[in-house]
DNA sequence: TAAAATAGGAGAATATATATCTTATTTTCA
DNA sequence: TGAAAATAAGATATATATTCTCCTATTTTA
């Protein structure tokens, strides 16, 4: 019922990404400042590339910048782009998952909420994000 | 990002316990009309029981019963009652399990998230749940 | 052409989910 | 009163998913 590291790592990347949309960042750099681990960051980004959140270039200078702008980047977006579709029970992505589909009164339930939730989590984007202080900075 | 199977499992139990509020039924009942392992039912059912959602008898004649309305029992008691609290990051939870907590923009949006998702749970009773009519069984 | 970066695939280590088994306790009723 | 039938509780097994590393290939720069 949650994110998981992967998935958390792939939203403090595309947060520091947003922070430097200025140049082109190597994941050594994010891994270090995102405190996360540095080949499996590689992989996460690999998928942000694919898709389409951020753009890579290799070779000596390469690294990644975002290809979208943060305000178009939402926290469904990176959560999908590491973990799929998401829904909250294995029936909705997948009928035959569970004998009971047709019949069942929470199948329809476990849809409409998906619904639901997703669309809270289209809500919140990274130019959003970014420009939010954290509860400790607020002024008095 | 779902509910496990044990938690769709325990969803069920309370489900069918809401068709037989009537009388008292046993785990291998249950296991069998919800297509769930009886051994591990049997310790869902446990949970639930500690989670005042139902009441066990034992011996000759035991088994299980809702100890509350349908209409008072909402899938997030179930959920909790099987998973305990509820968040979509870990940092919700327990604070310290991330050292960015203090200062992370994505902290707070979580906490947001978790006590709106916690209210879409909440507005779903067994008793609404129960007469729900699947989609296949809707008239034309 | 050497150095520095990402791409991609394979796989190891760890944690979680999904059960099962065994023994103890409670309750009924012949 | 004692055998049978049920749940309680804890230990343990198995499967799957998560988390992370390593290796080789490819691309790009200078
Ligand atoms: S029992 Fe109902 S809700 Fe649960 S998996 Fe099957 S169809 Fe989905
Ligand atoms: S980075 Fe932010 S959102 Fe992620 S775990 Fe840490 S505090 Fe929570």
């Amino acid at each position: 019922m949650q994110i998981t590291r992967e998935t958390d790592y792939a939203i403090r990347c595309v947060l520091y990404l947003t922070s430097r949309t200025d140049r082109v960042v190597m994941v050594d750099e994010i891994s270090r400042e995102m405190a996360a681990p540095k080949s499996f960051l590689a992989k996460i980004l690999q998928k942000l590339v694919k898709a389409d959140i951020a753009r890579s270039f290799r070779g000596v200078k390469g690294g990644f910048q975002l290809s979208r702008e943060p305000r178009d980047i939402t926290l469904l977006d990176v959560i999908e782009a590491v973990e799929g579709s998401i829904a909250l029970n294995a029936c909705v992505l997948d009928r035959t998952a569970c004998g009971f589909s047709s019949t069942c009164a929470v199948h329809p339930i476990w849809i409409g909420l998906r619904a639901e939730f997703n669309e809270l989590l289209k809500k919140h984007n990274f130019a959003d994000i970014a420009g939010t202080k954290p509860s400790s900075d607020r002024e008095p």
